[in-house]
DNA sequence: AGACTTTTATTTGTCTGACAATTGATTTTT
DNA sequence: AAAAATCAATTGTCAGACAAATAAAAGTCT
């Protein structure tokens, strides 16, 4: 790690950022496996030549994306991170809402890449759904029923409902990648007020779904979840015009 | 430096992890916008009573995930960050790529996912795809019916085919969950060798799916693309059969 | 010998203080 | 007025120190 003496700006970025990017790149080629202990901190500074301030920093962005774990001790260090779903999970919702937040997308695109991957994950879980998925959903659409409830509260339980839909399909891979599609919806869905007679719907629209997976039907579960679509995309239209004849 | 001394381990990690927790959750509540610049780094410390290389390192792990951007000089600071989606697919596909290989998810799952949710993109791109779009599913095919193509370029080739099918649906929603899905798989299929006939095929089906984009038939497509997946499983079972086999 | 305690070595976490590099703003000079 | 020099604020990097955690090693007692 030669360092070559750079005057000009490095296009990689700060020393931190290229020692991270080296790091990582040597993770993503599988030269360093999970659990492997990468050399402690003074080590990792003598064979980059930088300070151990400047590794620090890039032990710190590898770890803000979970990559490597630390460990304080004799037998301590820094290990590259098995990465399992649920921080995986994690990092993807906060990455989709703050885009979708940032790149003022309507709530109608936003709503057609949910759906459409919803509707993707339907058939596999009309096949595949477990009771323990079913009564989950019957659950949430039991909490959404209650009077009272905030709309904050039943746009999570709304959020559980689907959760499960997907979760039914039985692929991790389908529930990794929906999940940022799903949860990210949230903040723009926490914008909408839902009236009794809107939740009322939107519950109707769930038991159709629930009783399509339990009858193991994927063509009428299909069609509720466009129901659904339509139904969301136009309460939001309803919110968005009432917000600007307001305003 | 008070700091309520804390003898037993924090819930929210080191202090830089919860530095950086506290300021992550600012900027998701909306708290600081988009090109908000953060207090300087002098004056951070004095806010959380640390010291400069603990924000530091707090600020690395946001800048990690794009979340700040930094600038030195007079003017200079970090600034919250207009996520962009092309920072927001690196990051995706990073994660991606690292789940399905520390996982030991079959191609079988890693397969059914993404082809489930490409064929969700079917009857959008098939409505809007573009001339472009369908200029570079051309020119893709036809560098994958160069004799003498590597097995990773042709690998690579066909994750640009993908990729214009997706953005063909118009919705960067979608383009960019679709980004882990296609290119996470790119590792797995890498493992793959294909042969003359094999790619022969698959350029075969490749031009029944662009053939039925243009005609804006999205049925003839999403068969296409259920014979690709199809294919795709077939020989990857190969591949895994004759290493056993050997091995 | 075996169980318990103490010591020790290693490693990460944090602090202090310093200097270099960058860069926009200010002042001076032409 | 324009160009050049200076300044000030800020991030980037470094060196050295100490605290805290932790497991292994050494020592001690029964």
């Amino acid at each position: 790690m030669k360092k070559s003496s750079n005057h000009s700006a490095n296009p990689r970025g700060d020393l931190s950022a290229q020692i991270a990017a080296s790091i990582r790149d040597a993770i993503i080629a599988g030269e360093l496996i999970v659990d492997d202990r990468l050399p402690s901190e003074t080590e990792l500074s003598e064979q980059f030549e930088v300070s151990r301030p400047t590794v620090r920093e890039a032990l710190k962005r590898l770890a803000a994306q979970a990559l490597i774990r630390t460990q304080r001790g004799a037998t301590g260090g820094a290990f590259v991170n098995h990465i399992k779903y649920a921080e995986a999970y994690d990092q993807q919702i906060t990455t989709s809402t703050l885009l979708l937040s940032m790149n003022d997308i309507s709530i109608v695109t936003a709503c057609e890449a949910r759906y459409a991957l919803e509707r993707a994950c339907t058939p596999l879980s009309a096949a595949r759904r477990s009771a323990d998925h079913l009564a989950t959903m019957r659950a949430e659409m039991h909490r959404q029923s209650q009077p009272g409830l905030s709309d904050e509260a039943f746009c999570a339980s709304d959020v559980a409902f689907h959760r499960a839909l997907v979760d039914g399909a039985q692929n991790p891979v389908m529930s990794y990648q929906l999940a940022g599609a799903v949860e990210a919806m949230q903040p723009l869905m926490n914008m909408i007020t839902f009236t009794a007679r809107s939740r009322e719907r939107i519950v109707e629209l769930h038991g159709q779904i629930a009783d399509a997976l339990e009858a193991q039907n994927g063509e009428d579960a299909d069609a509720a979840l466009i129901a659904l679509e339509a139904y969301t995309v136009s309460l939001a239209k309803d919110v968005l015009e009432a917000r600007k004849a307001r305003g």
